[in-house]
RNA sequence: GCGGGCGUGAUGGAAUGGUAGACAUACCAGACUUAAAAUCUGUUGGGCCUUGUGCCCGUGUGGGUUCGAGUCCCACCGCCCGCACCA
């Protein structure tokens, strides 16, 4: 009997997988084909078990199916342009396309132990010309199609760097780098106009049954479909009058001042003629342009002196109020405040002493007003100064009569609006894909013409190494990069230097696997056999942007002929995992911050963590996000070498439910591998096993069991519940007294259940036994219903919900038998003392319940 | 601030509204061994006594619905994720 050597293993059948070529993607139409894929990575240089788990779920899915007689496509590649790279040639030189494809290439060489069943043949990463020259066509054709467009839009500005900042280089209102007090500044920037899809992109989101609610929800939410009443306060200097769009109309007359956003026209008006005015706008415009930001900032506001008449009232005037927290890109950048019932205006009013007026109140009646009275909206209120709809009716109703009577009126008018904003796409970076335009004197903003591109990033100034030292973008100061000819009239103009957000990358990714290098972006034919993804794998970080914009790119994609109307809505089940967490070893270094440390820096003794090099202690602050500013990421490399691959697949896959965080711990990675080696010693038992025995039909039962629930946690992504019953499994296997052929054949299926989880283990378990060919391939074992069903069960008997004894009755036997046997045991007896029992419930096959 | 989620033994977690704690970790005890490792077996939510197929308590907190609630509803507390230039 052989021992258990991972590495040996591995490398062996790793080699016969690929020797077979058996996960490389062909067309194939006599299989159903099935697509399934991973979040592709960032190329941080480090492989982490976040990364293990994530593609070890899409693996066990992936190689399932593939026994089940699917055409699979597994692809892999990298989403690889994004600030990192240039923060790394910022801080200790080098070049952002270097330090990105020398971590590319460590990190497939830290994935290839995993043993994936991935179509290698098939990868590419964002950054590689040939796949950001196609996203330069697509946006040309999206742009002919009237999908990108230009407006001015607000940007983190450091003012002593003299730079954009994004948002996580902003920290506590100040830039990382300068540590000055950041400042919204606006810019022309270039926009994807989502908004045009708003609608559909919230309709359609009914029809994505395979998605987790949640995020259905968090996108109904992020898209935001408002109805509300969009009407003007004339003002009583007869300027421009102040447009609202307010969802509570009918909370009209308990207004107490008119609100604008600092960036209102009325607003930048007055800045312009009033210093004072000005001042405080400067003031609003500090911080960050995060919504975050600007919602838990301190709320402001400056009475402009105008005043504008109530429409329901000539002779009421209110004030009109610029308020930091009303944000321009939202409605018409104006309110009207009903400090009474919306807690943000009480708050406001309360600071500056203006009117609370009570518009509604509880049926039951109204306490004093200590904070806004908020009801859900379908709840029946009280209108004690409502002006619309009945005095007893629900907000909902309040607010369609109060649109009806205005649009009756004629001084208003029921608009639907949403609150997903255009996407947009312009970074002032060099590690991006360039927009692919041009701005002559001439002519204006001009496309590139397609034969053209790519329109390839510089990587040097005409000789010498890009400078990424100085803050700004490269390209913008790059001496000949930036000077070209006009693809219209050919005089001399300049490009774009703005590159594209990383998302724009990750958006249509998926779609190109189908064809990786095709010579436009899409190959039709491909796409339309392949798509969509069949189950689509990654973080719920990802539930709002990435898979909005993607769904967003398929549409438009669609539209300039690259992909099927039937790729519309592109990944038909969505599956998001949970984090891998981890301890975060923090020790402080001189300057009195904190230094964090890689966990294989540390050695764990008695619960303490110690610095290998020094020997000092250093803090453990236990289960935080795995995060490479932390440096608490685990390094799966030293798992696979010092157990396996198999164990890391095992491990990530056990002891969580896939949809919740797991905390990585260097006990339950030895546990597993002690099951493995176990699992192994069986199998090369029950190899070599021979003769009669008992208990062959008790084993076969128990493996027939273990296919159905295996399987059915498989297809319901409950790894954790499969490996569950593998254990249990293993267990009944390891204790039967079956014969050898029983217990051969029990060892195979196992080999089997298990070959989607730890692939090398179960293809020596295979040949240990004499399974045909690869396990790989072999065909997913089927349970025999027949062996299934029981002959009788044990059922729970309960007295007033409590249990109290059981019975076991042959499975078949009608309620009104069990209903007698239950009544009739002694325990049920004892507590009825001769009563009647006022109510007996019997739920066949699970349980008995007898009121007394 | 807004939106979404989570909360169960010492630990990770299991449980179509139906026996709470499956399976595993850790700990403890035993077997094997000269010994250790490895392996195998067993115990383990808390409390009470009358030690029984016993009783009481127990799934963040407080209410509610139900024959029956970890699960459904309401309120609260704590933690996590997202908030449009991190990927």
């Amino acid at each position: 009997m052989s021992r258990y050597e991972a590495s040996e293993i591995e490398a062996k059948w790793q080699k016969a997988w690929e020797d077979a070529a058996i996960f490389q993607a062909e067309t194939d139409h006599q299989k159903p084909k099935y697509y399934v894929l991973e979040m592709f990575p960032y190329p941080s240089g480090k492989l982490h078990m976040g990364h293990v788990r994530n593609y070890t779920m899409g693996d066990v899915i992936a190689r399932y199916k593939l026994s089940t007689g699917h055409n699979v496509l597994h692809p892999m590649g990298f989403d690889a342009f994004g600030m990192p790279a240039e923060n790394a040639a910022m801080a200790s030189g080098g070049h952002p396309k270097d330090w990105t494809y020398s971590n590319i290439d460590t990190m497939v060489e830290q994935m290839k132990p995993l043993g994936l069943s991935l179509d290698w043949s098939r990868m590419f990463a964002t950054c590689d010309p040939e796949y950001y020259g196609q996203q330069q066509s697509l946006f040309l054709d999206f742009l002919a199609k009237g999908l990108v467009y230009r407006k001015n839009a607000v940007v983190n500005w450091d003012p002593v760097d003299m730079t954009v900042l994004a948002n996580e280089q902003v920290e506590n209102g100040r830039g990382w780098r300068s540590g000055a007090v950041v400042e919204r500044r606006e810019l022309t920037q270039w926009f994807f106009k989502i908004s045009d899809y708003s609608e559909d992109l919230l309709d359609a989101l009914d029809g994505l049954e395979n998605w987790p609610a949640k995020v259905r929800l968090m996108q109904e939410n992020w898209i935001g479909k408002s109805r509300g009443l969009q009407f003007k306060f004339e003002r009583t200097d007869g300027g421009a009058p102040v447009e609202v769009y307010t969802t509570r109309p009918d909370t009209l007359m308990g207004a107490s001042f008119v609100g604008i956003s600092p960036d209102h026209p009325i607003a930048r008006q007055l800045e312009a003629e009033s210093p004072e005015i000005a001042s405080f706008v400067a003031e609003c415009r500090k911080g960050g342009t995060t919504e975050e930001a600007i919602e838990t900032a301190e709320k402001l506001g400056y009475d402009t002196g105008l005043r504008v008449k109530h429409p329901l009232d000539p002779n009421w005037e209110l004030p009109v109020w610029i308020a930091n927290f009303i944000l321009m890109d939202y409605g018409t950048g104006a309110v009207f405040a009903c400090p009474a019932h919306d807690q943000r205006d009480f708050e406001f009013a309360s600071k500056y002493d203006l009117p609370i007026i009570p518009v509604l109140e509880p049926l039951d009646g109204a306490g004093e007003l200590t904070e806004a009275y908020v009801p859900a909206k379908a709840e029946k209120v009280r209108y004690i100064k409502g002006f619309a709809g009945s005095e007893e009716q629900t907000g909902e109703e309040g607010v369609d009569a109060a649109v009806d009577k205005a649009e009756a009126e004629g001084w208003g008018e029921g608009v639907t609006k949403f609150r997903l904003r255009d996407w947009g796409l312009s970074r002032q970076r060099y590690w991006g894909c360039p927009i692919p335009v041009v701005h002559c004197d001439a002519c204006g903003v001009v496309p590139e013409k397609k034969e053209n591109l790519p329109i390839a990033l510089p990587y040097d100034e005409d000789g010498t190494a890009i400078d990424f030292s100085v803050p700004g973008n490269p390209l913008d100061r790059h001496p000949s990069w930036r000077d070209c000819a006009c693809p219209a009239c050919g005089k001399p103009a300049q490009r774009e230097t703005d590159t594209m957000d990383t998302f724009v990358d990750s958006s249509w990714y998926f779609a190109r696997f189908t064809a990786p290098r095709a010579e436009t972006p899409t190959d039709l034919e491909a796409a339309s056999y392949w798509m969509n993804v069949d189950q689509y794998i990654g973080g719920v970080e990802h539930a709002i942007l990435h898979l909005l914009y993607s769904r967003f790119f398929a549409r438009a994609m669609h539209i300039c002929g690259h992909l099927p109307e039937s790729a519309k809505e592109p990944f038909d089940a969505l599956f998001t995992q949970g984090m891998v967490t981890h301890a975060i070893y923090q020790s402080e270094g001189g300057n009195g911050r904190p230094v964090y440390h890689y966990p294989e820096e540390v050695d764990l003794r008695d619960g303490k963590a110690i610095l290998k090099d020094t020997g000092q202690e250093v803090k453990i602050i236990p289960s935080a996000k795995m995060s490479k500013s932390k440096n608490n990421v685990v390094d799966p490399l030293h798992i696979i070498s010092a157990f396996g691959a198999d164990t890391a697949r095992w491990f990530v896959l056990s002891d969580s439910p896939p949809e919740r965080d797991v905390e990585w711990t260097a006990s339950g990675a030895e546990a597993a591998f002690k099951h493995l080696a176990r699992v192994y010693r069986l199998a090369s038992e029950a190899a070599t096993a021979t003769g009669e025995g008992t208990g062959d039909e008790e084993l076969r039962r128990e493996m027939h069991k273990a296919i159905r629930d295996v399987t059915l946690g498989i297809e319901s992504f409950g790894f954790n519940a499969s490996i569950a019953k593998l254990y249990g499994f293993t267990n009944t296997l390891a204790k039967s007294k079956a014969g050898a052929a029983t217990k051969k054949e029990a060892a195979r299926v196992l080999a089997q259940l298990m070959s989607p989880m730890t692939p090398h283990l179960a293809e020596a378990m295979w040949e240990m036994l004499e399974g045909e060919g690869l396990v790989a391939n072999a065909p997913w074992p089927q349970a025999d219903e027949a062996m299934l069903v029981e002959a009788s069960v044990t059922l729970p008997i309960q007295i007033n919900g409590k249990r109290r004894a059981e019975i076991t009755v042959a499975a078949d036997l009608d309620k009104a038998e069990v209903e007698k046997l239950a009544l009739a045991h002694e325990a049920v007896q004892r507590v009825l003392d001769g009563a009647a029992p006022k109510k007996v419930i019997v739920v066949p096959g699970r349980i008995v319940n007898v009121v007394a």
